[in-house]
RNA sequence: GCUCGAGUGGCGGAAUUGGUAGACGCGCUGGAUUCAAAAUCCAGUUCUUUCGGGAGUGUGGGUUCGAUUCCCACCUCGAGUACCA
């Protein structure tokens, strides 16, 4: 009886999902294992096979732990709020939860076609109500929430007003904006409720705030840091600007060294963890005030270099800084607006593109030189950005290079503070190994003493203090969209109020239009239904308004990194209609064992639901404090994309070695009108672009040839493999294990089909093993040596692999066993029936098939993974490779007891030793037990 | 510029407490089977050679009896980040 795959994994898929196999429960005698895929954004394209990657590789591990005896939850969900199904909204009126309903069940039939162990009853959605409800919550959570910078934590937003009422915010360690005023118990209590509300909105954890932010005018919505990638938006690559508005926050720089000290505790590749460093930015240096001549005002600076202070000789404000237009004196005044504008009008990207280019201007003031009250000029440039530090340097020309090349342009001087180093072309950057000069009580010390010294000097005087800075800045939480989760917030007096939880949750209103209102407000503005009845507690109707019980709401939603920041603990009780998670079910599973998905998350949302979590920890709602204890990144599959050369301005194509000297436009053919010698099937390309049915080729030896390239998977580029072709084609074990056996998990590498063969014969060569001819045959003889030596090679080995993610070469483990297997000649149940459970995690469809035939009759997924004994590994002999000078001469075969003496002496009898050393002795031998054996001469 | 990662046959890739480089698969070559093809099976496949060997893991050096593996310098490619004071 042959391989029919088809037939059996649709056997076993339906056998799954009747006797829900994989559901995991919250209650067991079995240790955990919580192996979690990133779940997907359901896209209109569907999977292709780049995307199962990870989930394969997640899904052998999941299956292996469960044969290792643990209690295995491995779920999947949806991240179902995002843009591509608003802008097809937009486009077709079709309602985003239709689209995105569609989507959904798409993605299912391919994943179900693949053989996931996954308990789809922990099902999750971001955009259903019922999961979103849980998103406002935690929301609402971080609104009644502040940081206790003396206890590193969060707490609860009443214990900070009884701080207030007691004894004021003076003496106060609390993370909250720049601005906030200092206030006494008394002054606190005589506030008005607005006024303690409005001070309050400093520090929660989440806050209203004007702030200034990356604006997408394309896209009608501001984007966080991390949605930009060189200037233009992440998702279309429009133009973004920089603007002021009124947006939600999340105080996650609170956070900064706890997100930055807890990458130490958790397994993640190294490569991660540095972006993330690189992302928070921590540095150490100091704070400095520099009072500003005849005027009120003073300059604070971050520096990391204090200790230069004393090669200081002009400072440089970003264009956007609050004092420019304080400080700058009118007979520079007109010049200085000029500048201003100028920088504003250009956009990100354009300050990204020259920076080169050396510009700023004088604004006529000077500040005081800290400690030797000489004068100093200030400038406006903007190599000086306002988001970062104070948005003020003080420049040391000397020593920075920035500094420098400006101080140049503009002929500051430049005063030298090392002892012999010349700055005179470029400046000095290194801290050790020099001597401070010219530089007061500073000069003769090295870089660390100096560092020490001044800020002590500084502290002393009143002028400045050690600080840490972090590069990472609050993320907006705003997003002037329409499918996304709705904010559970009414305004009352223009100051935001939380719905309680109890009317959770706030649904999305329907909308007319998807597009931004005529005035501007974001698509919810388009609701006409979209008040809150404080009376009644519901959505009424905004011709209602009235300001006194009934209030407008929140007209933005949440980012797309909202539900996904949590939704690893949904999983452990997903439909809980009371809380997020029980205690009980995120207490057993604590937190995710085994995190896989790919690299470009690594600051979104890796960060942010590190965010959260600490957060809830803090709060008491979580025991852990991380919410992945090992990460790995999977690698992207490529496509290879095939190209067909039009002669230009012609309807004529030629092969692609008559391009050369030819003015020719290439241009994408879809894969799957080529086979694996690179011919173009000639009459389907024509069919396919109509546009080129009368369209010449220009044939080598009667074949058109295309050229090829290795590209990202998409459907415009016409390269896209289908992961249900590959399935109906070779099946899903087949697909799994090629998929695997491409090479590296975390390496990119492109696909190529022709190689599946391969994979696919293995399978073939698998299942002869049990069967002779039609029909099955295992016998109950026992099994040769040679046989049990093979088995038990292949299950140490398989081991290994998995347990380091090395599912490559696991896969020509399996092959080499297959084949020796072969030719052993092996039908003994000694050995196929543990087989058949090692290559299970693999090609589960296979092995239940082969389990069932076995004769059992429980899926083979509640099989003990079968263990490796090292007795029938045991050699007696071992072939001994003997060098001359490190180069190999022969081989001896010897027993491997023998000692390292008899070891030498046996090869040193040798005819073929005697005969390479012809008679002289030799100086040295050298001989590794079980090795090899290096004779010096 | 900085940070991280990687360079091994025609191709994807194995091999690291330093010990027979090229496992396994693709492709290719030859053979068996077949009227023929597909499928299947067997053998070969780093380069070079006067068939004794010789060279060989990006380049140049070093440590060692012995280096793909360790050290130094350099080159190339990829990823991330970018005026971060």
């Amino acid at each position: 009886m042959s391989y029919h795959f088809n037939k059996i994994e649709e056997k076993w898929q339906k056998y799954w999902a009747q006797n829900q196999t994989y559901k995991a429960s919250n209650e067991s005698e079995k240790p955990k294992y919580y192996v979690l895929d990133m779940f997907p954004y359901p896209s209109g394209a569907g999977l292709h096979v780049g995307h199962p990657l990870g989930y394969i590789a997640s899904d052998i591990y999941a299956r292996y732990k469960r044969h290792k005896g643990f209690n295995v939850l491995h779920p999947q969900g949806y991240d179902s709020f995002g843009l591509p199904a608003e802008q097809y909204a937009i486009q077709t009126g079709q309602h985003p939860a239709l689209t995105t309903e569609n989507n959904i069940n798409r993605y299912r039939e391919q994943l179900d076609k693949i053989g996931f162990s996954f308990d789809w009853s922990r099902e999750v959605r971001t955009s259903e109500p019922d999961y979103y409800k849980w998103t406002q919550w935690i929301f609402i959570q971080l609104f009644e929430s502040w940081y206790d910078e003396e206890a590193e934590k969060s707490r609860p937003i009443t214990e900070l007003e009884e701080i207030f009422s007691a004894e004021g915010n003076t003496r106060l360690n609390a993370v909250c904006d720049d601005d906030t005023e200092s206030f006494t118990a008394d002054e606190w209590n005589a506030f008005s409720a607005d006024d303690k509300e409005r001070i309050l909105l400093k520090y929660r954890l989440t806050y209203l705030a004007e702030a200034e932010v990356n604006w997408c005018p394309q896209l009608g919505t501001v984007l966080a840091n991390d949605e930009i990638v060189n200037g233009v938006s992440e998702r279309g690559g429009y133009p973004v600007v920089r603007k002021k508005m009124t947006q939600w926050s999340m105080r996650i720089s609170a956070f900064a060294e706890r997100l930055l000290q807890g990458l130490d505790k958790i397994d993640w590749t190294e490569s991660l963890k540095e972006s993330q460093r690189n992302w928070i930015g921590k540095s150490v240096g100091a704070h400095v005030d520099f009072k500003i001549q005849n005027s009120p005002y003073k300059i604070g600076v971050f520096t990391t270099r204090p200790d230069t202070i004393f090669g200081v000789t002009f400072m440089t404000l970003a264009p956007e800084h609050e004092l420019v237009k304080k400080i700058t004196t009118p007979e520079h005044k007109e010049e200085v607006e000029a500048y201003m504008e100028a920088t504003a009008k250009r956009s990100e990207r354009e300050r990204m593109a020259d920076v080169k280019t050396i510009s700023g201007v004088f604004t006529g003031a000077y500040a005081e030189h800290p400690f030797t009250g000489e004068s100093v000029p200030i400038w406006i440039g903007d190599y000086v950005l306002a988001g970062y530090g104070t948005g003020a340097v003080m420049a040391v020309p000397c020593g920075d290079q920035r500094d420098h090349d400006f101080a140049r342009h503009f002929d500051i001087p430049i005063k030298n503070i090392f002892e012999n180093v010349d700055v005179s072309q470029e400046a000095y950057a290194g801290k050790e190994g020099t001597v401070i000069a010219n530089s007061d009580f500073l000069s003769g010390l090295e870089y660390k003493e100096a560092l020490n010294k001044v800020i002590l000097e500084l502290e002393k005087t009143g002028q400045g203090y050690g600080k840490t800075n972090y590069r990472l800045r609050d993320a907006v939480f705003s997003r002037q969209r329409y499918w996304g989760e709705p904010f559970p917030v009414y305004y009352v007096n223009g100051l935001p109020k939380m719905i309680e939880e109890k009317y959770l949750p706030l649904r999305l209103p329907e909308v007319e239009k998807y597009l931004p209102t005529e005035t501007g407000e974001p698509p919810l503005g388009n609701a006409t239904h979209w008040a809150w009845d404080t009376k009644n507690n519901e959505v009424v109707s905004n011709s209602e308004i009235d300001d006194k019980t009934i209030f407008p709401l929140e007209l933005n939603t949440m980012p797309g990194w909202a539900g996904s920041s949590w939704y690893l603990f949904r999983y452990m009780d997903a439909g809980n209609p009371d809380r997020f998670v029980s205690e009980e079910a995120q207490k057993y599973w604590e937190n995710v064992d085994l995190y896989i998905g790919g690299s470009e998350h690594a600051t979104g949302h890796l960060l942010y639901s590190r965010f959260w979590t600490k957060f809830l920890y803090d709060r008491g709602w979580l025991t852990v404090e991380e919410p992945f204890k090992k990460l790995i990144n999977q690698g992207m599959i490529l496509g290879t994309s095939a190209f067909v050369y039009r002669l230009e301005g012609e309807n004529v194509f030629v092969s692609k070695n008559q391009v050369k000297g030819n003015n020719v436009q290439p241009i994408h053919a879809d894969v799957s009108l080529v086979n694996a010698s690179d011919e173009l099937d000639i009459e389907g390309f024509k069919r396919w672009r109509p546009e080129f049915a009368e369209a010449k080729f220009l044939t080598e030896d009667g074949k058109y040839i295309v050229g090829r390239e290795v590209e990202k998977m998409s459907k415009s580029k016409y390269n896209v493999v289908n992961p249900d072709d590959i399935c109906a084609n070779y099946g899903a074990d087949t697909l799994r294990m090629y998929e695997m056996f491409l090479g590296p998990l975390d390496q990119a590498k492109p696909w190529n089909t022709a190689g599946i063969t391969g994979v696919h014969s293995f399978l073939k060569k698998l299942w002869k093993l049990y069967h002779n001819g039609e029909e099955f045959s295992v016998s109950d003889e026992k099994a040769s040596a040679d046989s049990l030596k093979t088995l038990h090679k292949t299950i140490k080995k398989v081991t290994e692999d998995i347990e380091e993610f090395s599912f490559n070469t696991s896969v020509s483990t399996f092959m080499i066993c297959v084949n020796e297997l072969t030719a052993q000649k092996c039908n003994s149940r000694d050995v196929l029936e543990p087989l058949a459970v090692l290559i299970a995690p693999y090609a589960p469809h296979i092995a239940e098939e082969l389990w069932e035939r076995l004769g059992n009759t429980d899926s083979v997924s509640t099989a003990r993974y079968p263990v490796c004994e090292e007795k029938y590994l045991v050699e007696s002999t071992k072939n001994y490779p003997v060098s001359f000078n490190g180069k190999m001469r022969f081989t001896m075969e010897l027993p491997l007891d023998l000692g390292k003496d008899d070891i030498e002496k046996a090869v040193l009898e040798d005819d073929r030793t005697k005969n390479q050393l012809s008679g002289s002795a030799p100086k040295k031998v050298i001989v590794v037990p079980g090795k090899i054996v290096n004779i010096v001469v």
